[in-house]
DNA sequence: CTGAAAGCGCTTACAG
DNA sequence: CTGAAAGCGCTTACAG
């Protein structure tokens, strides 16, 4: 690998100084035009690229955002809502020149937000976006302590910004359908309880039966992982307890219960979120909220870099999508 | 947010030059013990980490690897290989010290990789992981040629080291399964005829028909989508021309076929590729190769920065999983 | 073992 | 409009 041209290659070419390069190439007003083409030429020539590093290094700005996945054992990565927010936020990101600096972070362990606490320290990142909250979610805690600009996806405790589905209206409505297909005993299964959004969307259970005064207690509530597994057996002791109707979750879940309710040749009537390529091709028709994760993750963005100023928050439209 | 501690804070409060300090925090040999505890505490007491940027700039070392996924419309992202293998190269990285730069590749346009070339040229990356290789990949031709440390998950053209597995042998593997089930009539679905694996895994399908002497010809060859849809539409055409057997390159396009003959009430014996949780939960059985997306990663990784300084490549072992 | 100094490659007041 | 100079916060020969 050859030496790279820098800023002072050019300027030599050009005949300039490296202060007016560095004024062309970071399109700053006041410079004369044919100046302007002299040193252009000469980056043309030379190839060159301003040294990312060096840059960062003078503007303090590093044009990177974090992207926290937390993987917790429960939080199944098999959700196809990672990867889309994920791609939806690339995307956005590059209409601003950002690039993402991608974080797994182990919600479960101690060192809970080493990771995260050492890119901010050591200023290698200029803001965070995380994907999902938990109940007492102590890297957001963090976060918003160091005062770094961060947009969450979910609905957080601490005063942040962030971007959230209204989950608990989505299930309560997406219940109603249950109850309006002639549901009368209901079943909630719920992926991960340290979620915050599990618990969104069980209120919103507890809400439509509530409504419609049908009947329920807390043995109506279970809470598996986020797996088609846990699905799969739970279904069993659903099967036992003549539920005829079951709220997940996840897609994952409901699908394990579609997939032992139909071996089994039972009915069930189920409702679930993310509208993934399960819901849609499991062997028992499941309706399922699409939470629009690629919008979620544009929002982030626009959130964390647009120019809306004044606001906090943005909710993104559900939408259920009805299967029989 | 308060002034950062610099390391000049740090060297005044320990009654040190700079230069020590930096030589106590890179843990380099030659310090002292009585300076390096004095200037430990100062550390300590400030809270001190070292800028990210400053240090980058000085070593020439960003401590950042790049990898890229292709988002070729084809290429589902719905797969779980993707994030199973980035979560392997997380982590793996994480005991490097290196962070991802995460970056999607639209493979398919003209500015095909000016995202990676603005990244090479700029410096802010110290090699890339790519995880897929197209059949005339434009972007390992370039990465090739600007000599940055560069793995590939797949088999390249190209003299770049790389991380697969053994796509031939594991498709004539599980061929041969479908063979000595009774397959007498069997048709090869595949994702994507841009991508080399899908050529591999062509070629040893025609290898174990060839060996068993059982007719074929090329329109017992298909290409569709990365996806279920694409599955399920074609299951009608086979139907139609009475295969016994399928051999898929992919689980989404597996499970497609299995839900559209299971409706049909139709059988047909499937092998297929990834054993991701729809393969596990077909309706109709999916036995499927599993590629191991982690150790894919891990591998990846290892090349690219481990010690095996005269390794070329790893082949990661296949694993078929009978289902029937 | 330790420090002064140069250097990494930019940006940006400041002066003209 | 343009340039000289200082500065961003480190690392690392070099000298002692």
């Amino acid at each position: 690998m050859k030496r790279k041209v820098t800023i002072r290659d050019v300027a030599y070419l050009a005949g300039v100084s490296i202060s007016t390069v560095s004024r062309v190439v970071s399109n700053k007003v006041n410079v004369n035009e044919s100046t302007r083409q002299k040193v252009q030429k000469a980056i043309d020539q030379t190839g060159y690229e301003p040294n990312y590093t060096a840059r960062a290094l003078a503007t303090k700005n590093t044009d990177t955002i974090a992207v926290i996945i937390d993987r917790s054992p429960t939080l199944s990565l098999g959700n196809s809502f990672f990867i889309d927010s994920l791609e939806a936020i690339s995307t956005k990101l590059n209409e601003y020149k950002k690039d993402i600096l991608l974080v797994f972070s182990e919600a479960n362990y101690s060192d809970e937000h080493s990771k995260v606490k050492s890119l901010i320290q050591s200023n290698k990142i200029d803001g965070v976006i995380k994907l999902s909250v938990q109940r007492n979610d102590e890297t957001i805690k963090y976060l918003v302590s160091t005062g770094i600009p961060t947009v969450v996806i979910g609905r957080p405790n601490e005063d942040v910004l962030y971007v959230n589905n209204d989950n608990t209206l989505a299930m309560k409505e997406a219940t109603e359908y249950l109850i309006s297909q002639g549901g009368k005993k209901i079943a909630f299964v719920g992926g991960n309880s340290k979620l915050v959004v599990t618990l969104d969307r069980e209120q919103g259970f507890r809400e439509a039966l509530d409504k419609a005064d049908i009947y329920y207690d807390d043995s109506y509530i279970y809470y598996e992982g986020f797996t088609i597994d846990s699905g799969y057996k739970i279904a069993d002791t659903l099967i036992e307890n003549n539920f005829d109707s079951v709220a997940c979750t996840d897609d994952l879940i409901a699908y394990g219960i579609a997939k032992r309710y139909n071996e089994k040749g039972k009915k069930i009537k189920i409702i679930s979120f993310n509208n993934t390529l399960l819901s849609e091709f499991s062997p028992i028709p499941i309706s399922s909220v699409d939470i629009d994760a690629k919008k979620l993750g544009k929002e982030a963005v626009e959130l964390l870099l647009g120019e809306n100023n004044n606001k906090k928050h943005s909710i993104i439209d559900t939408n259920i999508i009805f299967r029989s």
